[in-house]
DNA sequence: GGTTATGTTCTATGGTTCTAGAACACAGCA
DNA sequence: TGCTGTGTTCTAGAACCATAGAACATAACC
């Protein structure tokens, strides 16, 4: 019996495209946990979910997650997710900032 | 026998929400459609589309008009696109800047 | 072991999108 | 009246995506 680590690969800063970025954030739900995301703490999926169910909510992390732009760290039975800011601002310059300030 | 005009109608730039202008740029020719029409000219539908069948290329461009990012003015047998990019900038500042900057 | 809490993966369904051929509409010109 | 160039709309197929229930996996604690 292998121990199975769970699996929340995240792609290198520098594999990131931009359209996929710009496909993560055109979705409102995924914009809006990337807005909830964006006081630069951890957040487990938990909180961030609402009223949206668990199956849909690792949906759209997966999504984030795969496009760069949130890492998620397991923690005990839970799971912390937060924004890749730095990463993503030396990738594409200005970018995050702009959208973030235009989601308010 | 009504002359009908053709409709290349566009939203207001108010109405215009972030997530559909992110979805719209979140394609990859749409996106180089975009970067094309970046140096402030006037471009024809066909000069855009290099090797992208018509009918394509005529769905990527009523997308992007749609997201209010392009403007459609037809002249005679062709149709001029440009880009909205004043009135972009003044509905999310900085946002249309800092994606042409990163789609190089 | 049993139970509970937190998420993931599996599976299905309905909707959307991309692509592109074919037909059509319009402008200009001979 | 045709003919050509430019672009739209119609239509269809394949791929993809959002949603969410059900089953499964993991962690913590009794």
């Amino acid at each position: 019996m292998v121990m199975t680590e769970r699996d929340f690969t995240q792609p290198d800063i520098e594999d990131v495209a931009l359209h996929a970025v710009l496909f993560a954030l055109s979705d409102p739900t995924r914009l809006a946990i990337t807005r909830a995301l964006a006081d630069g703490e951890e957040h487990s999926a938990g909180d961030l979910a609402g009223d949206i169910p668990k199956s849909t909510m690792s949906h759209h992390l997966k999504i984030l997650r795969e496009a760069g732009i949130t890492t998620t760290r397991p923690e005990g039975m839970r799971c912390r997710v937060s924004l890749r800011r730095a990463e993503l601002n030396r990738r594409f310059p200005g970018l995050l900032a702009a959208i973030l300030k235009n989601a308010g």
